[in-house]
DNA sequence: GCAAAAATTACACGGCGTTCAAATTTGCCA
DNA sequence: TGGCAAATTTGAACGCCGTGTAATTTTTGC
């Protein structure tokens, strides 16, 4: 009867181990990301707080496991929208990466937070962690994005002549190369570019900046992605 | 001999909660916003937990004025440099505010933390709080410098027309319009832009994910302000 | 029924903000 | 110059929180 390949055993310690990254989630939802504590979510779980060193050996474990969940959940939205506008209209495709990006951080403000703020007191990321995985697969995501305007973007963008592979980081580098073969570095640098553009206005929207001096920073946002198209030569949605 | 107008007792009060800023500072910048406690302080000072009652009511009232001094200093520092390029070079004044505030925040990354991101766990800032002023300054300074291009701005700015003055906050708003008569609304819109765009790029680079990937942010940033320069009918400097 | 896994209990250790009476220092004025 | 009142600082304490460890008990699967 053991069809599985996971034992009964095995099955509840997987549970147990979601459970407590829910609760995790749930504590930083409610509290910001340093409310995020093994006392708080055995708390919350009815358990006891040295229970939970049977599933992660250390805070910060739990938090990078974390960190690479929500990481992975927001690239994963990006892409999804992507893939819903045909890729025949790139302008379209960039503004609904956009638009997702923005969504998702306004419906998970303390997830962005984790991701592309300061993590959570006195946490010290792994050396190259699980996050940087999601972390290039973002940045694929929008050099795709870039190329599929390249023809026309290229012109528009004088001094992209200046960089060189070796300007990038190795492994961003060869993980780019094999999804886009013939892709110029400046390519790059201009989906960076794209990422910064992107990130300005919802990061100052997440942390109160924008709100406290407009009551439209949809409007605001929406402008600014439509500029970013036609920076690229391509022609925004209406 | 009384010529001051302040006692000796009250400058020395006032040197004392000087130099408690300077020690938060020096927390701040060695073990990030969070280091930032009443006890590190006094321990740093040799004094204890207590005294800074004295000075200051409580700890949120210490981060705020220290929050309010650093994004004074920021504002200052990039008003500086604005000024310090001819009022007929409007591209190169927005160039000059864009490297200052990038070259502010690699000077000061917990400054930047501490004003643009999360400020210190467990801390709420009062409503309204001092911090406001500098974001008006901030945002007067960015309008003056998105006014000063307008002429040749606003045609390649589709979709500004779609602003009204009821879209933004009462308070900057009578700011702004004493600063600046005749200013129609949709430009404040393209100041925020403006804002977000300086801001993407630094963010992501401060908080480490820029440098994940590329070795040479610099570059990517100039070029990224060069096109902002560009998109607003203006010639960047060489 | 029995060995292994998991949870509990209890503990050590450290940090924090804040309060308060008591002691000390200081500025000032007679 | 001496002394006094006010400002300042101390030192201890309170209460709360956190991470992490180890021995012990309970639960569980086989």
């Amino acid at each position: 009867m053991n069809r599985q390949t996971t034992s009964r055993r095995d099955r509840l310690r997987a549970q147990t181990s979601a459970e407590i990254k829910t609760i995790a989630f749930q504590l930083m939802a409610a509290g910001g990301p340093d409310a995020i504590s093994l006392r708080a979510i055995a708390r919350e779980m009815g358990m006891t707080a040295g229970a939970i060193y049977s599933y992660y050996a250390t805070r910060d474990d739990l938090i990078t496991t974390l960190i690479s969940d929500v990481y992975t959940s927001l690239v994963e939205a990006a892409e999804a929208a992507r893939d819903a506008v045909p890729a025949a209209d790139p302008g379209g495709r960039i503004l609904a990466w956009a638009q997702t990006l923005r969504e998702w951080a306004l419906a998970n403000p303390e997830g962005f937070r984790l991701v592309y703020g300061d993590p959570v007191p006195g946490y010290r990321p792994p050396d190259g962690g699980p996050a940087k995985e999601a972390e290039q697969r973002a940045c694929t995501g929008l050099t795709g994005l870039v190329i599929a305007a390249w023809r026309q973007a290229e012109p528009l963008q004088p001094g992209l002549r200046g960089y060189a592979w070796e300007d990038f980081d190795a492994g961003l580098v060869a993980h780019l190369q094999a999804e886009f073969p013939g892709l110029p570095p400046a390519a790059v640098a201009l989906a960076l570019r794209v990422w910064g553009r992107m990130h300005g206005l919802v990061a100052l929207e997440i942390y109160g900046h924008l709100r406290a001096l407009t009551h439209e920073p949809a409007a605001v946002y929406r402008d600014e992605i439509s500029d970013l198209i036609r920076s690229l030569g391509l022609t925004p949605p209406a």
